[in-house]
RNA sequence: GGCCCCGUGGUGUAGCGGUCUAACAUGCCACCCUGUCACGGUGGAGAUCGCGGGUUCAAAUCCCGCCGGGGUCGCCA
């Protein structure tokens, strides 16, 4: 080794001692007769000083460093004159005293700061990533990384599950994601798929008898991507064999429990992790992920609404729909700019409008105080002074409160609302960063009716269990169906979902004809799951968990590509390796493709 | 594919019709400086304001189109 000691782990035990050090160079300061630099690797940061009264070579090399050289320093570990010591530093007591310098490598003037914190356009940083990476905030991250997928290998080991490695290279499925494509050579003609999970070799591993299986997986779906979405992502995939859900839900919560409050001793985690029914989470927050560090719950407005004489409350209510609201602390005095944001909010997640209450101006107090003249809302001259009242009542408001109300279709009304509550949440910052908020969502419905195709399909996945009792309504109401499927999340993202999975080759064909598979459809691409089910399939459940997800939110983070050393861009481009790009045409024609032409 | 936001020296920002021959900070280069640590000081180089078109006497600034980036809806079993 070129170093015998790391520059961050250097401390007033070290004194006396010569150590050689090697790393790049964090901030030279000159002082024409002595020059300090900060040097750095991945420990931290050390202070070297160079004297030309202890060595003039070294003085001279020293001129010559400039930021991210690459040298190495062999040198006395000496206690800094007294104070002078940076206490901002771990190393601050102590300094390196050069009595031999190398620059191993100069480094060009780098495109952007190593040494401090200041956001940089991300696609810049990703061009350089590798420079990117050696920024103090992302070397914490993906050294964060790597304690999160050692603690969570650690636990599972000790509870007896075994890591298998699955095939990258497998078969495109009907269901789900659109697929990845790999061009076979030696099949003319035919593709292999990359993995949008390992679900089935999963099940295959259990049908195998492994009992207990996990891998840290790469998936692959080709979709757009999102703050938290990317082409290739990490799954911790899990699979148990003689389970019930609770018995997976219970594993999880101890492993997240025990890996938070080993890895972020300082952050808040309540346990146990609570349990939220598909519906209820549904009609509270408009989300089958909500963010539960805040209140905000939306509420049913219904029977107010329908006693008014406004027309849109009214007619939505002889629809069959709703009228719902949520509240907005404080907020009555939003301008005319700021409704107008929050309506097209609601307007882009499908509601038809969105009706504003302002409970007065900048004044707070009791609501005793509100008369009609303080009620501002496109709807007043259609509503009572109790009316607003009791609506104001149910939602917990005061004066100086802002109402949100939007009727429509059940469904719509909660997803636009729970769409507002989360941005109001956010505007307001009533999550506490600190926070880790675990829930659980059971109970979804099995099933989901394709508006545009008139075809079921399923919430989750076709291998889902339903509930026992719920097997019969297959054929005749599956819309009634429940599945044994848990989501888990977090602070309004969705870290993980699994399901108790179907075992007998029946049901499963059941299943697969009810989603409009013919019989030899399902042979032809679901007969090897169907067939290992003919041989002793134990009963058996599982889980896939977001590991960028839950990396991204144990460093507070806003998207997955903070947690990832080279992530793809919104384009799903990589812009270190600028990839994807062209194949020569005789690699084309070795895979037998022909490219076709496109305007 | 739709909607929203962003694009100004290497980096991060300001400027949002004329005073812009584009400002500030930092970085870079040169010189000075023996206890600094975001060292300090003096001087210097560095930008056809993403690209194209238009409006105007006059455009970094207003309008349109395109490109690039981000967020989001659709999509993501």
């Amino acid at each position: 080794m070129l170093k015998s000691h790391s520059c961050g782990e250097l401390n007033k035990e070290h004194l006396g001692q010569t150590v050689a050090l090697a790393g790049w160079v964090d901030r030279r300061r000159d002082h024409g007769g002595l020059i300090f630099i900060d040097l750095r690797d991945r420990e931290g940061i050390v202070q070297v000083a160079f004297n030309p009264e202890v060595s003039k070579s070294c003085h001279r090399v020293a001129n010559r460093l400039r930021s991210e050289y690459v040298v190495r320093v062999k040198g006395e570990v000496v206690k800094r004159p007294s104070g002078t010591e940076n206490p901002r530093l771990p190393t601050g007591e102590v300094e390196v005293t050069a009595h031999e310098v190398e620059i191993l490598n100069p480094s060009r003037t780098p495109p952007f700061y190593i040494n401090e914190e200041i956001e940089v356009e991300e696609n810049l940083r990703l061009r350089y990533r590798y420079l990117d990476l050696r920024r103090a905030g992302m070397r914490e991250n993906i050294m964060l990384r790597h304690r999160v997928v050692k603690f969570i290998r650690d636990f599972l080991d000790a509870e007896g599950f075994i890591e298998i490695e699955t095939p990258i290279l497998i078969k495109s499925t009907p269901e789900g994601a659109r697929d990845y494509l790999v061009p076979s050579r030696v099949q003319p003609g035919k593709f292999y798929a990359l993995p949008q999970s390992p679900q089935q070799l999963k099940q295959l591993l259990m049908v195998a008898g492994m009992e207990k299986y996990y891998q840290i997986a790469r998936c692959f779906r080709d979709e757009d991507t999102r703050a938290d979405r990317q082409p290739e992502f990490t799954q911790l995939d899990l699979e148990m064999s003689f389970v019930e859900d609770e018995d997976i839900l219970k594993l999880m919560e101890r492993l997240f429990t025990a890996l938070v409050t080993t890895i972020k001793p300082d952050a808040k985690i309540a346990t146990p992790f609570p349990r939220f029914s598909y519906d209820d989470v549904m009609n509270r927050f408009g989300s089958d992920k909500p963010d539960l560090r805040f209140g905000l719950e939306i509420k049913d407005l219904s029977d107010i609404a329908a006693q008014s004489a406004f027309d849109i409350f009214t007619a939505a209510i002889a629809e069959e729909g709703k009228v719902k609201g949520v509240l907005v602390p404080g907020c009555a005095s939003y301008s005319r700019k700021q409704l107008d944001d929050l309506n097209q909010l609601a307007r882009s997640h499908g509601a038809g409008g969105l009706i504003t209450i302002a409970l007065g101006g900048a004044e707070s107090g009791s609501l005793e105080k509100l008369t009609a003249d303080m009620v501002h809302s496109v709807a007043a001259k259609f509503l009572t002074l109790e009316q607003v009242k009791a609506m104001a009542e149910r939602l917990e408001a005061s004066l100086g409160d802002l109402l949100l109300i939007i009727a429509g279709t059940a469904r719509t009304v909660n997803e636009a609302l729970g769409a507002l509550r989360q941005e109001v949440g956010q505007r307001l910052k009533l999550a506490d960063p600190n926070t880790l908020a675990f829930a659980y969502v059971k109970n979804f419905p099995l099933l989901r009716k394709n508006e545009e195709t008139g075809r079921w399909e399923p919430e989750h996945h076709p291998f889902t269990r339903p509930w026992d009792e719920d097997e019969p309504l297959l054929e005749k109401t599956p819309e009634k169906m429940r599945g044994k499927h848990y989501d888990m999340v977090c602070n309004g993202f969705e870290i993980g979902g699994g399901s108790l999975r179907i075992h007998t080759a029946k049901l499963q064909r059941r299943v697969f004809r009810l989603l409009g598979y013919t019989d030899p459809q399902i042979d032809d691409r679901f007969g090897h799951m169907l067939e290992a089910f003919e041989y002793g399939a134990p009963p058996h459940g599982g889980i896939a968990l977001g590991i960028d997800r839950l990396v991204m939110l144990l460093a507070g983070r806003e998207t997955i590509r903070e947690v990832i050393a080279f992530p793809k861009n919104q384009s799903a481009v990589d812009l270190t390796f600028n990839a994807p790009a062209s194949v020569t045409e005789e690699q084309l024609a070795e895979l037998h493709i022909l490219l076709r032409e496109e305007e």
